[in-house]
DNA sequence: TATAATCGATAGTAATACTATCATATAAGC
DNA sequence: GCTTATATGATAGTATTACTATCGATTATA
């Protein structure tokens, strides 16, 4: 039923992201699908315009009729990804009154491995997360991220955050760091993930995905409800 | 005193980051200073040796002598920072018996503004402080992560991490999160300094370092004496 | 059936990320 | 003062990247 309601529903992406939208065509939505698992497997600063179009058995220059450049895709298919994030998480926590249980399971969320394949895009959603937590910061970490910002890019990532921040306000409406804590949870959960595969001992003894949600919830209500915040 | 300590003290790099040890000539030297400046200029993406040659008016190949290539020279410039950084934190808390305060301590030089020119290297601090805020984690998200990380790359890293996770244990020997929580807090306050100046909308009515420094002291220590974890 | 949209193919350019070679200047050892 | 090693500058060259431009063929649409 919840996987219905999100299978049917068209994710949206800002439209200065692209030059022509790869929902439109078959050869767009196979640029998004083989550009996520080809960053995947090679990562982002070996991924190239002509290797994608190798695999896709088409020209460089088709490529770029849809996108400007590979870092306007990559900023497009994050900003997908939290786009069907804020889906998924405003299905989860409709019906829940409880403020807690709500940013318990909005850590969660965030928190649990993601897989299988969204059914509108075919976009491997695996793939996707794993681009997320090894690329996604270098979507803003550039000298253009304040003229990307103006043009809207990362509408769904804020929108994502705001829409934590009001469970946070909820639980404590005194509480001044809302913003603050969510983008340090969120983009903490993706370190955590991140220095457990790859720098194990920047982590403690491995954790499943149970244990760092769990921490994450416990810093957050210890944050929230904190009398000398 | 302390600066002097500091300022005599010579800063380790993990010899397998350079070619040629860039302390050992004048253009080593300069290959260091100007690089940081440079990066920090026009950004780590538009950083190439070529230009870094022109403004030294040496040769691209002179500058190949002592890096590899520019990301070993980002990992070094990071690096140094971090080994930098343990001497700063080491003398600051030296002296000090109470273990929160010493974790407040750590906190607010890890949120300070860093001004000033060391003086052994002549490296702008105030540089590379907004090197390390913008252009770190690109020393480690990439695909040769565990290759680097096992030619000890990361090493100045973990140290500093592994020290102020000692301070977390004195407050409470029961934690058992105490990495995660000090790369959290590391990596979050970078970010948080970064949101505030290029992307807002991500974090709440701007904040000094002062209160920056506060919120991620309570979020430690709300965390680690919380009853839930 | 005319028109527009879509794509594949090819070509070309400036810049990047290197590697290699050679001559010269300088410093260090004896 | 002579030898030798070290450090640098200058030049050249290569494969790849990140694009832009053009053109003809195919396909969908009006």
């Amino acid at each position: 039923m919840m996987k219905d309601l999100i299978s049917q529903t068209q994710i949206q992406v800002n439209d200065k992201l692209y030059l022509k939208d790869p929902k439109t065509s078959v050869l767009g939505q196979k640029i998004i699908q083989t550009g996520i698992a080809l960053i995947d497997e090679i990562g982002f600063e070996g991924f190239t315009f002509g290797k994608l179009a190798k695999q896709l058995n088409t020209a460089e220059s088709s490529i770029y009729r849809y996108f400007e450049s590979k870092h306007k895709l990559l900023l497009y298919i994050t900003s997908w990804y939290w786009a069907w994030l804020e889906y998924k998480l405003v299905f989860a926590i409709t019906n829940i009154n409880d403020s807690k249980k709500k940013l318990q399971i909005t850590i969660s969320i965030l928190t649990d491995d993601i897989s299988g394949v969204d059914e509108n895009t075919k976009i491997n959603l695996a793939q996707l997360n794993k681009i997320v937590i090894s690329e996604s910061s270098k979507s803003y970490l550039t000298k253009e991220v304040e003229n990307v910002n103006k043009a809207g890019a990362f509408a769904a990532y804020k929108r994502m955050v705001a829409r934590i921040s009001e469970i946070i306000l909820e639980i404590n409406p005194q509480f001044h760091y809302a913003h603050a804590l969510v983008s340090t949870i969120t983009e903490g959960i993706h370190h955590q993930k991140y220095f457990a595969q790859h720098l194990p001992s920047l982590t403690d003894e491995s954790k499943s995905n149970q244990q760092l949600s769990a921490f994450f919830f416990n810093m957050a209500i210890a944050t929230i409800t904190d009398n000398n915040g």
